[in-house]
DNA sequence: GTGGTCCAATGGTCCAACCAATTTCTGCAC
DNA sequence: GTGCAGAAATTGGTTGGACCATTGGACCAC
């Protein structure tokens, strides 16, 4: 028998629903990131639910990032809503250490890699000239400010990750984008981080710009190849430096 | 000045007090995932915070996926938890259509191909053992029933990415796995689903077994294409015939 | 053993009040 | 009118107590 054919029957699920009219809320109401959402009690009055509930349904939503609450302020919306959101919770084991990090370096080989050949095959010439145009601010701050450009090479990758016609490789390696900035705030001892990795941005580009799916794809493992070294550089200097 | 030197001070936090105090009774019990945490009675007794309080914070961890509240039951752990854990709620705002699905695919043959070439070079001889028994399962499962083994089928990728030593290529698998699930409810039409793919499975194992990561790399994409043709295929079939 | 009934435990919901942070309004001094 | 201190209203955070719905086990009749 297939177990699909008979689902178990949901008889409760009433924060679920609130969350479902919260949603028809936004979208009859057209409210943007940013913008105030009803009061707790105006929307339990209004739902005909406790404001327990109510605040247990924005309590999900607040661990999912997507609202925001102020104390005496009120609750505000972060990101668009839609009724078909699917959520990936990612929990990492251990925060800050060096094995996390190179975790997440594990998956962003991988989708990097896959990015990079599909931008190659799709991106259209306004993606290109993008791609182009990032690229060039992003040599242009490296060799002023002497190697620190990381915000400028955060958006060369992202046009790349747009060009893919997969909003997908963004939004995952964005999320996992914040662990790495946690790690940059504590320097951990490698000055010239990512120097190493600055000239595969142009053969990546260069492979783009000439069709090479393949090409492409070798060019950005190189390139994450040099961060992982650099990550385990620093990794081995900070502890050998603590063991005093 | 150091910005984090000085770390605003927090008058209320009752929900994150909540369930930091829950991570050292977990450590200190040594409790398992599958195991029942106390009653939420017992906790807001024992914590001297309100009911509500801790219902906020088990909310809070339901939402991350790391315990399960059964009503007349209990609440469950899901997962290890640590108090150093890093949270990366991600939601995507894909839908039900052919085009996100082929998104995910995306998603997952980029993974997939770097999950299965770490587990080549990774895998104990315990893990190896394990996908084998698992490459088993499905493969008898499959004959009985005539290619409709898709829960073995899962459980056999499943041990290859908890072979790879990254816990997130699972995570992230898992959670878009619910999206193909949620298609597989409304069929396509294509009976013979998931056939082509079927050989691929042994020579992904081979392959790890034999410690070939580029192998098994490559076996990998050939499976992920299969299951991309029969998308494909579905996908024109349902055009074919909703053109009445 | 099978099926049914009862009952205690547990999560889900509700209510009404109060606390704490924020915002807005008010009124006075100038 | 302007500016500012303080009061008042607003809003999320917390509390305690109550009741409902589901679960799972104990017990019983057959």
């Amino acid at each position: 028998m297939d177990q699909n054919s008979l689902p178990p029957i949901q008889t409760t699920a009433r924060d679920d629903a609130v969350l479902k009219a919260l949603v028809g809320f936004v979208r009859a109401e057209a409210l943007q990131p940013g913008e105030r959402l009803p009061t707790e009690r105006i929307l339990a009055e209004r739902l005909k639910v406790s404001r327990n509930t109510v605040r247990e349904a924005l309590t999900r939503w607040e661990g999912l990032g997507l609202v925001e609450r102020r104390q005496g302020s009120g609750t505000y919306l972060k990101a668009a809503v839609s009724h078909d959101m699917l959520h990936m919770p990612l929990t990492l084991a251990g925060g800050n250490d060096f094995t996390s990090l190179m975790q997440t370096m594990e998956i962003r080989r991988a989708l990097e890699a896959e990015a990079a050949a599909l931008c190659a095959e799709r991106a259209s010439q306004a993606d290109i000239a993008e791609i182009a145009r990032k690229l060039d601010i992003m040599e242009q701050a490296f060799r002023t400010r002497d190697g620190m450009s990381s915000e400028e090479d955060w958006e060369f990758h992202q046009a790349i990750y747009r060009a893919s016609g997969n909003p997908l490789f963004e939004q995952i390696i964005a999320a996992m984008y914040e662990l790495f900035h946690r790690f940059w705030e504590h320097p951990l001892g490698v000055r010239d981080f990512g120097h190493a990795s600055f000239p595969y941005h142009r053969t990546i580009y260069e492979c783009i710009a000439a069709r090479d799916p393949q090409g492409a794809r070798a060019e950005a493992l190189k390139l994450i190849a040099t961060v992982e070294d650099d990550l385990k550089r620093g990794a081995a200097k900070l502890k050998l430096s603590s063991q005093t």
